[in-house]
DNA sequence: TTTAGGG
DNA sequence: CCCTAAA
């Protein structure tokens, strides 16, 4: 709602702060949310680093340097995401965000299927090809933070805004090799039922999107258009037109794509250590493929637009251009758009960008040299610029180079409104005080936000109507931010001389 | 940490 | 949104 509402500018529509503030050192840190961004961006070198320490912990004798030195070399140049499977403690210490919960089937343990049964503790694995040699070789498992009901729970995660991994509210990130020992180290038993409790969980699940973040699927094959497409579905090959498209052509250019990370929401599953290792495939397999089946559908964005005519061909669109190649991202998101949710609601389907490596292929005998002495195939990673963003840019090499830029959160109508009535009272050189009094509990919004949306605002307004993009604000609000704008920064001198002025008094006092 | 501005 | 000099 959108009130109308007459501003008396003047010394009267100050308002000083509640309360004498504080040294600046001793004040309430309200913007802490982000303080720990910087922690969360271990990168895969950390984690894997940690999943070496803890195996070294765990005893495990054996092939304890083979496997360190196994794990430096994943971050090397073949360096990927393994998964990241957390052991955790009961679902009931896990707080709300459990979405699948896969329980209560130790009354139903059916036989398992022999061929099932027989499966191998690396299958599970989900895209770790290189380590797929390695037999299970647990003499003595190690410890698992099981359940109390002998069900351990499993979380796949990619926790947090910028993370890749990480440990964090004492949940253990470990690696694929660990997930292995894991498995290997308790006997899972699991029937038919899980399944269905998948599907009739399937609902819940999505009820459960706000704590959904990212999991990456780091792939590390090239993927080519005339691939055989029978794996299509794991390596990705089915992004690319068939020769069922009209501009396919034998004599085409090819566009390689990589999908170098690919991000699912994250899920939760509980599961019976009496389960077996297939079931648990079977499980997280059931999870992933809802995932991308269901309500989810694939976005393409091109230097940070958004393709919506999806009848071009590539070379129409651009795609099929070098210039343009670094600029490419594909976006998941939901089916159907949701309403706007409230401020402060995350909108965690947008997150879902991956992190894409494109190639240009040009013919076998266009000159692959453009790239002087680089191998023409190189592979660049390159932010997904979707609505939301995606992965810095980041050359391949560097394993620390894994920040994330923030998703992009367009402001609601609603939130501008907030905006503009805490600039009206506070002035437009007080972001943190802003910050506070109107997005306090919108944990995304820093004050810096507030600043960089005020500016667009004041940007908005002043341009013409027809060159605004994004949703449009109500001319009647955009009228109101030039008018603070220009009341503000006549008096923002003064004003904030004043205030500093009280400031210092009731310190004093 | 917060402000202020450029990128 | 990011980055960062300055305060």
């Amino acid at each position: 709602m959108v009130l109308q509402k007459r501003l008396e500018y003047g010394f009267s529509g100050y308002q000083l702060p509640p309360t004498p503030r504080a040294p600046r050192t001793a004040r309430k840190r309200a913007l802490s949310g982000k303080k720990n961004e910087d922690q969360n961006r271990m990168c895969a070198f950390d984690l894997l680093a940690t999943v070496a320490g803890e195996l070294l912990h765990e005893g495990d004798k054996l092939n304890q340097e083979e496997t360190i030195k196994k794990e430096e070399n994943i971050c090397d140049n073949k360096s990927f995401f393994l998964s990241e499977i957390i052991s955790k403690a009961p679902v009931s210490d896990s707080g709300p965000a459990s979405g699948i919960t896969v329980s209560d089937f130790s009354e139903s343990v059916p036989s398992i299927p022999e061929s099932l049964e027989n499966c191998k503790i690396e299958d599970i694995q989900i895209n770790d090809k290189e380590m797929t040699n390695e037999a299970p070789t647990n003499g003595k498992p190690p410890p698992v933070n099981n359940n109390l009901d002998g069900n351990v729970d499993v979380v796949i995660r990619d926790d947090d805004e910028n993370s890749c991994g990480c440990t964090q509210n004492n949940k253990t990130f470990i690696g694929d090799r660990r997930i292995r020992r894991l498995l290997a180290s308790k006997q899972w038993k699991v029937g038919p039922k899980l399944n269905e409790d998948v599907y009739r969980n399937k609902k819940t699940f999505y009820k459960h999107q706000r704590s959904i973040r990212d999991y990456p699927f780091k792939k590390r094959k090239l993927y080519q258009f005339d691939h055989n497409p029978s794996n299509s579905l794991e390596d990705g090959s089915s992004l690319g037109p068939t020769s069922q498209d009209p501009a396919f052509q034998p004599q085409d250019s090819h566009v390689k794509l990589k999908i170098k990370s690919f991000r699912v929401p994250e899920f939760f599953i509980e599961i019976p250590e009496t389960a077996t290792v297939s079931s648990l495939k079977r499980t997280v397999m059931e999870a992933v493929t809802a995932i991308f089946s269901g309500e989810l559908h694939v976005g393409v964005m091109l230097q940070g637009k958004r393709i919506r005519d999806d009848n071009k061909t590539l070379l129409q669109t651009g795609i099929c251009h070098d210039n343009k190649l670094d600029a490419l991202g594909f976006t998941l998101e939901p089916n159907k758009l949701q309403e706007d949710p409230p401020p402060g609601t995350p909108t965690s389907f947008t997150r879902y960008s991956n992190e894409i490596v494109t190639t240009k292929n040009v013919n076998e005998s266009d000159h692959e040299s453009n790239r002087s002495g680089l191998d023409s195939r190189a592979l660049v990673a390159v932010p997904a610029t979707s609505g939301g963003g995606g992965a810095l840019a980041v050359r391949k090499s560097k394993c620390a180079e894994v920040a994330q830029r923030r998703i992009r959160r367009p402001f609601s109508v609603s939130e501008v409104e907030a905006l503009v009535e805490a600039v009206e009272k506070l002035g437009t050189g007080r972001w943190r005080d802003v910050k506070l009094r109107a997005f306090d509990d919108a944990k995304h919004r820093t004050y810096v936000d507030l600043k960089d949306k005020w500016k667009t605002l004041v940007h908005t307004a002043r341009i013409s109507p027809q060159q605004r993009r994004g949703e449009p604000v109500p001319q009647e609000l955009l009228d109101r931010v030039l008018t603070a704008h220009g009341y503000w920064s006549h008096h923002q001198a003064k004003n904030q001389f004043k205030h500093q002025q009280q400031t210092q008094i009731c310190r004093l006092l």
